[in-house]
DNA sequence: ATTGACAAACCGACGGTCGGTTTGTATTGT
DNA sequence: ACAATACAAACCGACCGTCGGTTTGTCAAT
């Protein structure tokens, strides 16, 4: 189908980077291959030789910013697990979804597009995607039960969940809100949030 | 621009209800104006009579789907309200959202769809309805306050923003999960919200 | 005669396909 | 050691069907 060669090929993310420049400009819709073959300089048959379809490019792109967003989670839980000192409950989560809303604008672009398809293939990709993160996160809620910085009570599974599904409304509201006074609004909500919960 | 008829012109209303079913069975993206012809029976030249753009189109669906949903909403508010027993604390937010879950899954698909036009003038039709929705919301929690079901020191803005950006989270997850089981389960995440919230 | 309500032909742009060409790289014969 | 051969990977660009949208035409009602 697609991936016929390593996924460092040069070649390959010339493609990769022009098109999340592209995105970033035009926005996913307005973006064509004409636009990609424009910037790259190759032809459509080279773009199509390293991908199957405009989708699975689209595609690809969200995966690699995905799994940027979390090797960054990652590294916040480990800081934040091994230090002495805690932000206050659930402060780790708090972080993580901090560093979530400040991340690239092109995942959420790619995760609207994607989610428009329509496409059962593609939406199971968006679906392992979120139990993945949710396994994740009832990860470290566990840990943190066992550290103590957050009530045993609290079903984990649920709990990570509900996380998720707010965090998939922040990058909705993000989308549509234009100016930054309302970013920093919707920061503010998740504070409350946390606030509510602890 | 459009609109040159009334709304309850028959032929209008025939390539709404055509227009919603395909959706429906087909999914935003997979629905094209030719479908919509053939279906019907009408040409080219009479939708765009009607209507001055496919967008036009899937919008004003949305914005029946949304003011109907309002509409449920406001009949489970007066009822709520106005009855002696109350259902708990934010019981009826729990309602609303439980009706909004509930929701014909058009409102769902439209809604991505649009999300994903990256266009501003779209934007800006989802972004009032958002605006429109918390401000409904902040009268509620307030109504609420009054009546002493919520708490005086919540500020009703934020908590309406919570609410609302929860609302759309449950919109994707919902449209990402295919199967029953897991609606139910985000089901039940929203009481595990209105369990902490209490 | 003008206008509203449609039909039908038409347009450019899009994503995707396909046959063909170039380039790189082993393998072989001498 | 060095061509010659073989073959695959990389790449090109003309071509196709379909899409949303436009323009022109028709015809009954006013």
């Amino acid at each position: 189908m697609s991936n016929p060669t390593s996924h460092d090929n040069p070649t390959f993310q010339t493609i990769l980077l022009a098109t999340e420049e592209l995105i970033l400009e035009k926005g996913c819709r307005n973006t064509t291959l004409k636009d990609i073959i424009e910037r790259t300089g190759l032809s459509k048959g080279a773009i199509y030789h390293y991908v199957a379809s405009k989708d699975e490019l689209f595609g690809l792109i969200l995966k690699s910013k995905i799994e940027q967003e979390n090797e960054k989670f990652n590294q916040i839980v480990h800081h934040q697990m091994s230090g002495a000192a805690h932000a206050g409950q659930f402060g780790v989560v708090t972080e993580f979804f901090h560093s979530r809303q400040n991340t690239n604008d092109v995942g959420n672009l790619i995760f609207i597009y994607l989610l428009s398809q329509d496409d059962e293939k593609v939406k199971s990709i968006l679906n392992s995607i979120y139990q993945y993160s949710k396994s994740t996160g009832i990860q470290w809620i566990e840990m943190g039960q066992t550290n103590g910085v957050i009530p045993p009570t609290i079903d984990a599974e649920k709990m990570a969940a509900l996380f998720m599904t707010f965090s998939y409304g922040l990058r909705v509201t993000q989308l549509l809100s234009s100016s930054e006074d309302e970013r920093i609004a919707s920061s503010d909500i998740f504070k409350l949030l946390i606030q509510t919960l602890s």
